[in-house]
DNA sequence: TGCGTTTTATTGTTGCAACAAATATCGTGT
DNA sequence: ACACGATATTTGTTGCAACAATAAAACGCA
C-alpha cells in the first residue's frame, strides 16, 4: 500500500496509529478543500456559506418566511445565532422580518424579491463550480462516498448517551 | 434507493439536483460531526482544535523547535496566523519562543516540558474517542473513506490554475 | 559597500462564532 | 385574573479567524 497522501502533506514521518484517525482528519481537510471555491464565490457576492444558507432556505419558503427557529433546523452547519445571521441579510435588503400576529414571540424572515433572485443568479456558477471540483470522480464514487459520509455521522446520538 | 439522509435532516421537499451538491454537503456535515467530540475533549483541557494541533506539532519537533512556516505547513487546517495561535501556548506556559541565531528573521517555537505533557495525556482519551466515533465502521470502510477523501481533494490545485 | 528583492514574522482591523444571560410571549392550571 | 414553566428571540461578551499592511532581516549583485 502506497504511503497515505495525509501523511506526506503533514510532512510526518511516521504513519498514523490508528487508521480512526487518519480518516478524521482526511475528512476534515477534504471539507476545507471542498469549502474553499464556494467560500470564494459566495464571497464574491457579500456573502459568507452561513448566510447564503439562509437565504436559499428562505428562497425555500419564498413567498412566506420562516420563524428562526426553523431556519436554525435546515442550516447544513449548526449555528445557534440566526439573529445576527438573518441581521446581515436584512441590512443588505436581501431579507425582511416581520412579527407574527398569531404568536407574537416569533418573529418570520422572509426573503425579499432581490434575496430570491441573488440566490438564483448563483445556481448555475455554483453548480458549475460543484461539477468541475469533483468531475474526476465517478457517480458510484460519489454514491459511495456519500453513503459512507452519512454512516460516519449516524450514530452521533449514541455518542451523546454514552459520554 | 431509499430517500437521502440529507434531504430528511435539512426537510428538503426535494431531492438534490447535482449529485456533487449531495457529496460536498455531506462532507460538510461529517466533518463537523466527526470533530465535535475532540472538540470537546480539547476544550476541557483549554485547547482549541487548532492551539492542539500546534502544541502537537511542536512535540513531533521537541525537543527542538520549529519556524512558523513549518508549523502552518503541517496543520491540518490552514490557518495563516501562526503568532497568535503561539501566543496562547506561550501564556499558558506550553510553548516559548527563541529568535533563531543563524537566521535572525526566524523565531523558533519550542514546547515546554509541560506542553509535551499535556498533549501527552490527550493521546490515550482521544484515541479513545475516536474509536468510539467510528467504532461502528470496519476497517474496510475506513480505508475506503481515507481513498475518497483523499482523492476527492487531490486536484484542487487544477482548480486553482482553470480559474 | 549599498540597493532592491524576497523571505519571515508580527500587528491592526474587521467581522464572525460560541456561549450564556436576559426579555417577551404563550399556554396551563388554579 | 394570576402565577408558573416553556418557548422564541434577542443581546452582551469574549475569543478566534481572515485579510491586508508593516517591519526586520537575509540574499544577490553590481
Amino acid at each position: 500500500m502506497a504511503k497515505s497522501l495525509l501523511v506526506s502533506e503533514l510532512k510526518q514521518t511516521k504513519p498514523f496509529r490508528l487508521i480512526e484517525e487518519e480518516a478524521v482528519l482526511n475528512v476534515q481537510r477534504a471539507a476545507e478543500a471542498l469549502r474553499r471555491p464556494t467560500e470564494l464565490l459566495m464571497k464574491e457576492h457579500g456573502l459568507s456559506p452561513s448566510t447564503y444558507n439562509v437565504l436559499r432556505i428562505l428562497r425555500g419558503a419564498y413567498p412566506e418566511g420562516l420563524p428562526c427557529h426553523d431556519i436554525s433546523e435546515r442550516m447544513v452547519s449548526h449555528v445557534p445565532d440566526i439573529t445576527r445571521l438573518t441581521d446581515r441579510l436584512v441590512s443588505k435588503g436581501l431579507a425582511e422580518r416581520e412579527r407574527s400576529s398569531e404568536d407574537r414571540r416569533v418573529v418570520l424572515t422572509r426573503a425579499t424579491a432581490e434575496g430570491v433572485e441573488l440566490v438564483g443568479s448563483l445556481d448555475a456558477p455554483l453548480g458549475e463550480t460543484l461539477k468541475a471540483q469533483l468531475s474526476h470522480m465517478t457517480r458510484d464514487e460519489l454514491q459511495t462516498m456519500i453513503g459512507l459520509m452519512e454512516k460516519a455521522r449516524a450514530p452521533q446520538s449514541d455518542q451523546e448517551s454514552a459520554g
